[in-house]
DNA sequence: CTGTTAGCGCGTTCAT
DNA sequence: ATGAACGCGCTAACAG
């Protein structure tokens, strides 16, 4: 390399003065010199020479399954600016809790041999992650937990949030209260379902299963589509906890379709607290999840478990009620749905 | 490497067999075999040795100002979609149009060998990008000019969108229209203004310089402040034009603020269209740009440059109004803001 | 403290 | 059509 030249040392010499860990083994004189040259030139390490000997990228793998859903950016501004403390980049990727695009993305990820993953995808089964755990790649999931729970793990402390939402309701004296529930094959859809009837027993109210139904994907348009299912049942209800903000913002939607006031008629209670939560008509009640944070502890969770070979473990971060509009009493008996 | 020695191979055979550019070089039962084998394998070809080798690594660089815009999402979207066609993988980072940021992730994207860089940034002056540009890195800029137009850009037909925005308001009646500019220092907040200015010239409205406010950055509390400040001047308006969407929400919060009712006495006018525009209170009134294309767009280009090294181009996409509630005909004169 | 050497995994070139 | 040898830029290990 030209530094080593232009500073008349060697390039073993160089690479020793300008990595920090390695400094204190050269001569102060000369290592100043040689960052001195190295900067006068603007040399920058090339990070694919260094993997290959070191076999270490400083690059991680992140599986985000929408950007689109506001709680991911969130979450990946916390991600980046953990790993900018220790130098490294994350590869960022939309997956669309697609099976197949998910693999097609940690084989382009793994053929950059990236350090380690971060996966956000909310899948339970999944066996490109069984894969990556049997390879030995660092891997740490977030805002959900794995069905073999051999990952480490960032998660919001999702039944402290759906009792929460249900101590809400019933304060308000709703006492038919459904849930619009996340995919049954997500870690937060069945974790927050077991939750909303916990509560309910909790409370001593019947569990009805006319008045659960479960959403195919974590989408505005599917949340429409369950509230639709649930008025064809014909099971009178004042109150909907969503699986979440998206699957609530449906249920509004739908709520609007039929003419029925949210809240004055039924009530909408969300989960994640996402950005415009509060602008949105009605303002929505939901669950604030510490989203940045999330990605910031799973960032270091990660690095650690790249550097330290640290244990497994799972973080429970807390989260908090936010009480807007789109919450209230429940109508006057007669006055309701179905003659509620 | 162990495919070889599998297949009973020499390595350079497997390499020939496993790229489909040089596949035609090699016996083809031979390359079938040794596919199946990789296959078995597992192999994934090592991109930081093809990059150490060929000097491609295969993945670009994304500047984006603020992933928590909406507006970016889609962005990103488009180009991942585009790129994954090449086999290409973008590394995303913020830089929150922070001068001292963006210099330290183009070095951190350098150091990673990136082929390119796509820069939403949306800074006009822009030393980082100078010294991209004279040291021949392929660059694309999205959404923005760049002040020396000696790269290629995809952008959105920015004026004609204001034109349909001040043609909307006239047509309604509004002749005291206010601007809340996008930073001066970003080309969509002069392209903007200017076509603000030109529209009011084409409608013989007078040009009031107490009329238009410039926003220190694209963000709702920018927007606020700024809406404040046209109050200070104490001049009359019944209309407001605002630089991008979150610039809007911050305008009809300082309208909230004090108690003036959009539209009804006061009508804004976003721009860019981000998810959830059309759930706000008011639905927001607002330039649709095509986000999604724009990004792959980019990418393309961005490839056609790596590979084709084609010439500068920039690409204009098309807008669309749409027509919400957060705009109305004005007050009837007596009944507006300062005695209007 | 510094120079030397080897090899990470790949693609290319030359030879066969 | 395939094998052998080399070098991309870097760092670890060893020698001095």
């Amino acid at each position: 390399m030209d530094v080593a030249r232009e500073a008349g040392v060697h390039v073993g010499t160089v690479s020793r003065a300008l990595n920090p860990a390695t400094r204190s083994r050269v001569n102060a004189e000369t290592a100043a010199r040689i960052i001195e040259v190295a900067r006068r030139l603007g040399y920058e390490v090339n990070i694919a020479g260094r993997a290959l000997r070191t076999q270490r990228t400083q690059t991680i793998g992140a599986l985000i399954p929408d950007l689109a859903n506001p709680l991911f950016p969130r979450i990946v501004r916390g991600v980046e600016d953990s790993l900018e403390k220790a130098g490294y980049t994350a590869l960022i990727t939309s997956t669309d809790n697609n099976a197949q695009r998910e693999r097609r993305m940690i084989a382009a990820l793994l053929s950059r041999q990236v350090d380690g993953f971060l996966i956000a995808s909310a899948r339970l089964e999944d066996q490109a992650l069984e894969e990556l755990l049997q390879n030995g790649v660092p891997v740490v999931v977030l805002n959900r937990t794995s069905a073999n729970a051999r990952t480490s793990a960032v998660i919001a402390d999702d039944p402290q949030g759906i009792a929460d939402a249900m101590a809400h309701l019933v304060a308000l004296g709703h006492e038919r209260i459904a849930h619009v529930a996340g995919p049954g094959d997500t870690s937060t859809g069945q974790v927050r379902l077991q939750a909303f009837e916990a509560a309910l027993d909790r409370y001593g109210l019947q569990r009805r299963s006319e008045l659960v139904v479960c959403a195919e994907a974590y989408t505005i348009a599917a949340g429409t589509r369950c509230t639709r299912d649930l008025f064809n049942r014909g099971k009178p209800f004042t109150a909907v906890v969503a699986g979440n903000d998206l699957l609530a913002l449906g249920v509004i939607d739908a709520l609007k379709e039929n003419r029925i006031p949210c809240p004055e008629r039924v009530s909408v209670v969300g989960f994640n607290d996402i950005d415009f939560a509060e602008r949105m008509s009605p303002a929505l009640t939901t669950v604030r999840v510490p989203t940045y944070e999330l990605g910031a502890r799973g960032a270091d969770l990660l690095l650690d478990m790249i550097y330290r070979e640290r244990e497994i473990s799972t973080v429970t971060l807390p989260v908090t009620l936010m009480i807007r509009e789109s919450t209230a009493p429940p109508p006057l008996p007669g006055t309701g749905l179905f003659g509620l």
